[in-house]
DNA sequence: AATAGATCCAACCGCGCTTCC
DNA sequence: GGGAAGCGCGGTTGGATCTAT
């Protein structure tokens, strides 16, 4: 296509700019009535100096029925987080898990809300790290404005569960290595250290030190929720949460479609389980460890059975996350059409 | 109250992919 | 099979609005 304006545009004589209330009726009018069939016609039939591809934005942006409007509520904006941790910026499809809003609204979120948060962390030119010692620096020095961008919309970040269990290095971007010292074979080597003292004594998150991290309990082949019979392994699956302040906190998921408010948020994340089939995310069997069994006491609804023998605390920030994933998903290499990196489990 | 700077967000642009002929 | 047309997407722009001084 050449420069200027659309072929659809190019033998017409094209309004510019905002949409008036009388534009938007005509539009609003025909679509309903007749549909958009092929949106270079609609102008035409519609009765508007627009061109098609504008006539479509318009609709899709804005007119559309069942588009949510306001503010972004503080479970979309942690999905929007993880989806775009997972996804990198790919709007659309970021958007099919938030019922009612665009790509274009999840985009112009990120851009002028969360991506500033990043931003000032240094998340976009971090220093490559080449030790435990200088990942726990880095991580704890995040964790504070961690905090500011979990607080700036949400009071949490969702976490599901097995993507906690599978924190593990994907196939290496060519053009933006591994951080220097990082095994890309075996993630476990390097990051994974088991914290035996970890105090989960109580729900005070002042109790320990330690960034928001991913906490496997131990590796295991996560399962599927079966979506035709929703929540029929409820009584052993779970999902994570942390505030950011280093408390996390477990629940069933029954508990948290009782707990959250938008359900449409959570349910974006179940099929976030879906998406890769199952070998990069899903809810984890039996992820929790006894070691949290003290703090399950605290929850009602929290699942009755707790049975992981062992439970080891990755030394892994979210950060430290986000920019191992981040370049393998965001390589040109990795297009939709193409697999996502596989990150196998490793054990231990 | 005036104004400059910051922020938001609707709309546009251009590229790549798909469909049509 | 190949070119044209159409569509969808991500990046960018610029006007409107908000906020700080």
């Amino acid at each position: 296509m050449g420069h200027g304006h659309h072929r659809c545009c190019s033998k017409q004589k094209v309004k510019r700019g905002m949409w008036s209330p009388e534009e938007d009726e005509k539009l609003s009018r025909h679509i309903s009535a007749y549909g958009h069939g092929r949106w270079s016609a609609v102008p035409r039939l519609a009765g508007l100096q627009r061109c098609g591809k504008s006539c479509r934005l318009r609709w899709i942006n804005y007119l559309r029925p069942g588009l949510k409007r306001g503010s972004f509520s503080p479970q979309e904006a942690a999905l929007i987080v993880d989806l775009q941790n997972i996804l990198g910026n790919k709007w659309a499809q970021i958007a099919k898990y938030l019922p009612g809003r665009t790509d274009n609204e999840v985009k112009n979120f990120w851009n002028s809300s969360i991506k500033k948060k990043l931003m000032a962390m240094n998340l976009s030119n971090m220093a490559p790290v080449s030790n435990l010692a200088a990942i726990s620096n880095l991580a704890n020095s995040a964790r504070s404005n961690f905090q500011g961008l979990c607080s700036m919309n949400s009071n949490s970040i969702l976490i599901p569960t097995a993507q906690m269990d599978q924190v593990c290095i994907p196939a290496a971007a060519p053009n933006d290595p591994l951080p220097q010292g990082f095994d890309q074979v075996n993630f476990n080597t390097n990051l994974f250290t088991p914290l035996p003292s970890f105090p989960f004594s109580s729900l005070d998150s002042s109790a320990y030190d330690l960034p928001p991290v991913w906490m496997p309990s131990e590796y295991q082949k996560p399962q599927l929720i079966d979506h035709q019979h929703q929540f029929n392994k409820q009584e052993d699956t779970s999902m994570f949460i942390t505030d950011g302040a280093g408390a996390p906190q477990f629940f069933n998921l029954p508990q948290l479609m009782g707990t959250f408010d938008d359900t449409s948020a959570f349910n974006g994340l179940l099929k976030l389980s879906q998406m890769t089939d199952g070998d990069q995310f899903g809810m984890c069997s039996s992820s929790v460890s006894p070691v949290l069994a003290p703090v399950s006491t605290g929850f009602s609804g929290f699942p009755s059975v707790l049975h992981a023998p062992k439970m080891q605390v990755p030394a892994v920030s979210h950060i430290q996350f986000i920019h191992s994933v981040m370049p393998a998903f965001n390589s040109p290499s990795s297009s939709s059409s193409s697999p996502l990196p596989v990150l196998t489990p490793t054990t231990s």
